[in-house]
RNA sequence: AGGCGCGUAGCUCAGUUGGUUAGAGCGCUACCUUGACACGGUAGAGGUCAGGAGUUCGAGUCUCCUCGUGCCUACCA
């Protein structure tokens, strides 16, 4: 195969000195999207093999800009993403953009009132032209963001809710619901906003605490005359005078005596001409105010359920902006604040107003543009999610619930992450109104209603009909209104794969009421649909948990459970789930814990913090911060530090280059394609391209890792393996307990454990122990071994090139450009991302050298420490004495070298009787002493054993405590008693010697 | 008014069904410019797990109470 020109990657192995990810992370960003390496073709078939893994990215507005918490869910998204993929599924992450009905409209709006000109001005069809020609020209900003993220997307898959594939797909579903009963149109009380004029639905009202003022306004009875008491008049307690000029009654409880002998008496409404009168309702709290409430039917809803109840009339008095509606009357056309004052004034000018008290309340706000929600009389069109269609299957919200709970099998179809979400899912479920999806806007999708003419009927269909079925007219009139952004957003999962298809059922079709299915028989499945459907998964914030992930599972539900699978066979719920697991993110806050909000002036934009640190950084950061369950507090100080941990690998990839160029001035090459074998020699050669490994002979190949397999010589002529050294041992198996650690991080979606676990490995490990070990293996000069030194550089450039691609889904681009650069023009694959994730059995584990490395380490950092204390100059060399059992001696015999060039051990005594005394440290292991002149301080040394001392002390009370215990003998697990004995006999030890090491120091 | 969380080192956070002497990053102290890296190395200091009671052989982990703190839902005029 012929790889790319590759022309952006340098001759030779010279990394510049200093990690800068500034010069790297664009060319990688575009070169990932120009190669088009994360598409994904429609298999020919469903029966490919492969196990499939599909994403839906939360489309994010056409208006936004991207803020932290965009890129925490993606990060998050495409760690997932590129680590399935690397394990060898067919890995779909499918992008898109959101047409944001409201914000874009009000974006759009704002440009024009600046152009001095606005949308009515305009009319509709200008308007909606003028919406399209902006998102031409900027909606695509938040994507070309998303890829300075490197987010590994099929970018020939995006998709617009508005665009020509999912418009028709949002009409269907909505002319479907239409025909089966679910959707109706009728006047009823709504959220309106007031200032861009359109209703929203329950959730996109916010409720602000607020201290408001409660009026009490006397209601004269019809005929009384002044002056008013008890006897002739009622007070009723308000917090809107305004809306007194459309009470059409006052209510009192049936209950309250004080009212009783009132109720059905008529009064004289202040203000007006009109009369109203008092009624009994139960809803009338007498605790609060007066006990008596004045009803408002258009604008209140529990006034209007009790308008209902009692037959009142509804009289609007605000208009759309909010202001009176009453021609004639002196407060029409008055702004309601405007009126409320100028109505109290009055009120006290004929002296009607009998008090005004402070009263805290909530205020119901729009979400979108802060403005106070007014509750409005108006027709709509809802979604009866509670309701049972007729055909006898269950409700919207019902098949929603029954998705997440379990089934037989004692698995639910989905499952959440973390679990507790499951709960407040269900709850709000449970309690589910009808949802008002129609919007007074003009950007959005129009909804497919048509009016006769001339007799009014209304036909719901794709396109506009030939003649109305009621009166055959020809005539028609398009609804308006536009639906709720969330409806069709609510459709995403199936309508991306191409639902509802090519063949539609027309309206009234025959066998539609027979089966109880919308669809044509037979119905030709859409391919990507067959493919990808149910996605895998769906990584979001809490914030919209109700507004969209629960439409997603209840349309979803609703609309695929008629679709039959690939095979052919009925769809059952677990299958129509639009996907498997939900993980719900943590919001970003500042480092101080608070919210983001431009208003405090706290808002991190990613796109400097990358700048500043990069992208691997910040990337890194947001995951190694993202436990489930709990907000990140983005800390600057941690991302600096995470770019130092991409600068520590840069220059670990330095050390590397920099050896295979003096092997190969020495006459030693580095043969790339040996390198899964010196990962695992004992094995059969591992074949990168088998994501399933040695384990799983049998899997799907998906990258052309091993070109050219192992070669012949690289394979170790007599049948045993040579044996490897200590630290080549020891990195092996830690490497595969890494590669387990992060496979089951990610599974659990603990990225925060994962993003660790390989940082401490890298660096801890790779780094500060075996890339130092391994450079008294690294002898280029003339007498060397050079079979020795082939050996172990090809382990070192094994070892290494695996951790890259352990660390590649969290680090992509500096693994890229690493990766690269060790293959040069010859990468087996076009981009480390199509190769294979490490798997924790493509290295040899080998538990006896990884338990005799921690001992090497111990006594290494134990004569580190003792130097310290004694004075040593760091770079002169020292003697040692050791005491201790044979495997140790034998250990430490054969491991000299490295003891002398990690501790500056000049030479080793074995001494047969145990150390002790300022100059010597023990372990429970081990005596070690170090020799060197130098008076240590004694003061300080006698502190630090007897500070030892105390904590052995303690430590050998507890364990007594629980060894003497009879009940604890009896009752605790062995292996935890075996563990304390143990812990004990070595605690036993140190305290021990520490005590001798004191009464030493005591005379010297 | 209901519901759900959180409180662990100076700071930000981990701590998986209760189990051996509670971890990380940053910060701090001391020494080291050693041929990958000062965005570095080495060795350290630092915690009565908010407080109290209980269950248990055993509690940071489970239960209850108190204090502090954050969020969500709700039609109280």
């Amino acid at each position: 195969m012929s790889q790319q020109s590759n022309s952006q990657q340098p001759e030779n192995h010279e990394l510049p000195k200093a990690y800068d990810p500034s010069v790297i992370e664009e060319r990688w960003a575009e070169y990932w999207v120009k190669e088009r390496l994360f598409d994904v073709p429609t298999p020919e078939s469903t029966q490919d093999g492969t196990t499939k893994f599909t994403i839906l990215l939360p489309p994010p507005n056409v208006t936004g800009r991207l803020h932290m918490g965009h890129m925490l869910n993606q990060t998050e998204m495409d760690i997932l993403t590129r680590w399935h993929r690397m394990r060898g599924e067919t890995a779909l992450w499918i992008p898109g953009t959101d047409h944001a009905g409201i914000a874009t409209q009000m974006m759009v709006e704002r440009q024009l009132t600046s152009e001095g000109t606005s949308r009515k001005e305009l009319g509709r069809e200008a308007f909606v032209e003028r919406v399209w020609s902006w998102r031409k020209l900027y909606g695509g900003a938040i994507l070309d963001q998303m890829k300075r993220l490197g987010a590994s997307v099929d970018w020939s898959r995006e998709y617009f809710t508005m665009d020509d594939r999912l418009s028709p797909a949002v009409k269907e579903a909505f002319v479907r619901l239409y025909e089966q009963g679910l959707i109706y149109r009728g006047a009823y009380i709504v959220n309106w906003d007031p200032s861009i004029q359109t209703a929203v639905s329950d959730l996109e009202v916010e409720s602000e605490e607020r201290i408001g003022k409660l009026y009490y306004i006397r209601y004269p009875l019809v005929g009384a005359l002044g002056p008013f008491d008890e006897s002739n008049s009622i007070v009723i307690a308000t917090t809107r005078p305004e809306t007194m000029l459309g009470d059409t009654a006052v209510a009192v409880n049936p209950n309250d005596d004080r009212y009783k002998h009132l109720i059905g008496a008529m009064l004289q409404l202040p203000l007006t001409h009109r009369e109203i009168p008092i009624i009994a309702d139960d809803w009338a709290n007498p605790e609060f105010g007066t006990g008596a409430v004045k009803v408002t039917p258009a604008h209140d809803p529990n006034d209007f359920a009790i308008g209902k109840r009692h037959n009142l009339p509804n009289l609007t008095i605000l208009d759309e902006t909010a202001h009176i509606d009453l021609p004639g009357s002196p407060f029409h056309g008055k702004d309601r604040y405007e009126a409320r004052d100028l109505i109290v004034s009055q009120l006290v000018g004929i002296e009607l107003l009998a008090q005004v008290k402070d009263h805290p309340m909530t205020v119901p706000v729009s979400q979108r543009t802060g403005a106070v929600i007014e509750p409005r009389l108006s027709m709509q069109w809802f979604l009866a999610v509670n309701k049972i269609p007729a055909s006898g299957g269950k409700s919207i919200a019902q098949n929603a619930i029954d998705a997440v709970e379990q089934d037989g099998s004692g698995k639910a179809p989905i499952t959440f992450t973390p679990e507790m979400y499951k709960k407040i899912y269900l709850e709000w479920m449970n309690n589910l109104h009808d949802w008002c999806i129609s919007r007074q806007l003009w950007w959005g999708h129009r909804i497919p209603a048509w009016y006769c003419d001339n007799c009014k009927a209304i036909s719901v269909a794709q396109t506009q009909p030939a003649r109305c079925s009621n009166c055959s007219y020809n005539g028609f009139t398009q609804e308006t209104d536009v639906l709720d952004t969330w409806f069709s957003s609510g459709l995403l999962p199936f309508t991306t794969l191409g639902w509802p298809g090519d063949q539609r059922i027309e309206s009234g079709e025959q066998g539609v009421e027979s089966t109880g299915s919308l669809l044509p028989t037979p119905y030709s499945l859409p391919p990507d649909l067959a493919a990808f459907y149910p996605t895998s998964l769906l990584v979001t914030g809490f914030d919209i948990l109700f507004f969209w992930v629960a439409r997603m599972i209840m349309l979803g539900c609703h609309f695929t459970l008629d679709v039959p699978m690939p095979n052919g066979n009925k769809r059952t719920l677990a299958d129509a789930v639009p996907f498997k697991e939900v993980y719900i993110h943590g919001l970003v806050r500042d480092a101080d814990r608070q919210k983001m909000s431009k208003t405090k002036g706290n808002v991190i934009n990613p796109i400097d913090i990358i700048e500043r640190f990069g992208t691997d950084a910040v990337r890194f950061t947001l995951a190694s911060m993202a436990s489930p369950g709990t907000d990140i507090a983005f800390s600057e100080a941690r991302t600096e530090g995470n770019r130092a941990f991409a600068n520590k690998i840069w220059n670990a990839a330095r050390f590397l280059f920099m050896n295979i160029d003096r092997a190969k001035e020495a006459g030693i090459t580095v043969n790339l394609a040996t390198l899964p074998a010196a990962l695992h020699p004992a094995a059969n050669p591992v074949d990168h391209t088998n994501p399933g490994g040695p384990t799983n002979p049998g899997g799907p190949s998906f990258a052309p890792f091993a070109k050219g397999g192992v070669s012949s010589e690289a394979r170790p002529s007599s049948s045993e393996p040579p044996q490897q050294p200590l630290e080549t041992r020891w990195i092996l198996t830690r490497l595969s307990e890494t590669s387990a650690a992060v496979d089951r991080a990610l599974t659990d979606y603990r990225f925060d454990e994962a993003a660790n676990t390989i940082y401490q490995f890298f660096w801890g490990e790779l780094c500060d122990w075996y890339l130092e070990i391994v450079k008294l293996r690294l002898n280029f000069g003339e007498n060397d071994d050079k079979q020795a030194t082939t050996v172990a550089l090809t382990t070192l450039v094994a070892v290494f090139e695996a951790s890259l691609r352990l660390l590649s889904p969290f680090m992509p681009f500096i693994t890229e450009e690493i990766w690269h650069a060790l293959y040069r023009n010859d990468t087996p694959a076009k981009s480390i991302a199509l190769t294979r994730y490490p798997q924790s059995t493509d290295f040899l584990a080998d538990p006896i050298a990884e338990s005799a490395m921690t001992t090497m380490q111990d006594l290494i950092t134990t004569v580190r420490a003792l130097r310290k204390e004694l004075g040593v100059p760091e770079k002169e060399s020292t003697p040692i004495h050791l005491h201790a059992n044979n495997r140790i001696v034998a250990l430490t015999d054969a491991n000299q070298d490295m003891l002398s060039r990690m501790a500056r051990v000049s030479s080793i005594e074995f001494a047969s009787e145990p150390l002790s005394g300022a100059n010597a440290r023990s372990t429970a292991d081990f005596d070690v002493a170090v020799l060197y002149e130098r008076q240590i301080d004694v003061p300080a040394e006698r502190e630090r054993l007897t500070k030892d001392l105390a904590k052995y002390e303690k430590g050998l009370e507890a364990a007594n405590r629980q060894l003497n215990n009879e009940a604890f003998m009896a009752k605790a697990p062995a292996h935890i008693v075996d563990g304390l004995r143990k812990q004990h006999a070595e605690t036993e030890t140190l305290y021990d010697k520490t005590k001798a090491a004191l009464e030493t120091l005591g005379r010297e």
